[in-house]
DNA sequence: AATTACGACAACCGCCTCTCA
DNA sequence: TTGAGAGGCGGTTGTCGTAAT
């Protein structure tokens, strides 16, 4: 109540998102991603959403070594034994999942486990029978075998598929922006990185946290390399001028990709 | 074949905490 | 010390696919 929204819903997009978007947020987070500011990253970028939004899209779903698909028992068994342990506490029991996330684990809880956990707290008069323990038997029987090999494939390729991509988009928008003429003296230095980098963050309003990726698990090997590491920079969208990242990867389309769309397959 | 019920999960909402000027 | 802004988190909702009737 008189708490105003981080953001216009009216004007930003909301719902599911495109393939265009998560690979223009994917390209711009892994590239711009040793310092930045969810807020200001949309209109960096050039996504037509909410802050929040393209965090929770990030962390959710497009961050690397994220695990997608049906959880194992012996997960099933952590995220009762944690839940038994420390309640609610999603973020906790997810840090206990390697490559799970809180949402994934609370959606995994409240569509599984819940049941299972009730059914653990009936009193024992009721037989435990294998119907009654159907869901964890059946579950077990089912999330004990690995997963099938289709959808582990397309789980694992699409992540992968999707990173190298973006990679080749990014080296191949490089080189165009490489060719293009400058606003600023972007490039020229890295003093003037530097400097570009510290005018963005007080412009941010001072809040300067780094994006959530500054895990290296989470980064590419690429990204630390010397050859990108000038363009690390949160700043360097805005550096570019009039273009938004978005423009960029609009105006090298047809180059870059051909008329086919934009990283999807 | 059509309809309904249900499971799975992506996304949103709003409150709380933390950081910084 | 305090207020504003941003991130983090848990709860909830919406949507889609599929199984059951």
């Amino acid at each position: 109540m008189g708490r105003s929204p981080c953001c216009d819903r009216r004007s930003v997009k909301r719902g599911a998102w495109s393939r265009e978007e998560d690979a223009i947020l994917t390209s711009f987070v892994q590239r711009f991603a040793n310092a930045g500011n969810w807020m200001t990253l949309p209109y960096k970028a050039g996504l037509n959403r909410c802050g929040k939004s393209c965090r929770l899209r990030w962390l959710n779903y497009l961050r690397p070594a994220l695990r997608h698909g049906r959880f194992t028992d012996e997960e099933d068994s952590l995220i009762l034994s944690l839940y038994a342990d420390i309640g609610s506490k999603w973020s906790a029991i997810a840090a206990k999942l390697p490559g799970r996330t809180d949402n994934d684990v609370k959606n995994h809880w409240n569509t599984k486990l819940k049941k299972r956990h009730l059914l653990a707290m009936v009193p024992s008069t009721t037989p435990p029978t294998a119907a009654i323990d159907s869901p964890s038997a059946s579950d077990a029987d089912e999330s004990s075998l690995p997963p099938p090999l289709d959808e582990a494939a397309i789980a694992t390729d699409d992540g992968e598929e999707l990173t190298r991509r973006s990679e080749e988009l990014y080296a191949e928008l490089m080189g165009l922006i490489q060719q293009q003429p400058m606003t600023g003296d972007v490039r020229s230095s890295s003093s003037s990185l530097s400097s570009s980098r510290t005018a963005c963050a007080s412009s941010a309003g001072g809040n300067s946290a780094a994006w959530p990726v500054d895990d290296k698990e989470f980064l590419p090997e690429s990204s630390g390399s010397s050859t990108v590491v000038e363009l690390d920079d949160p700043c360097a969208a805005h550096a570019f001028g009039a273009a938004s990242f978005q423009d960029l990867l609009a105006s090298s389309y047809d180059e870059v990709i051909g008329t086919e769309g934009l990283l999807y397959y």
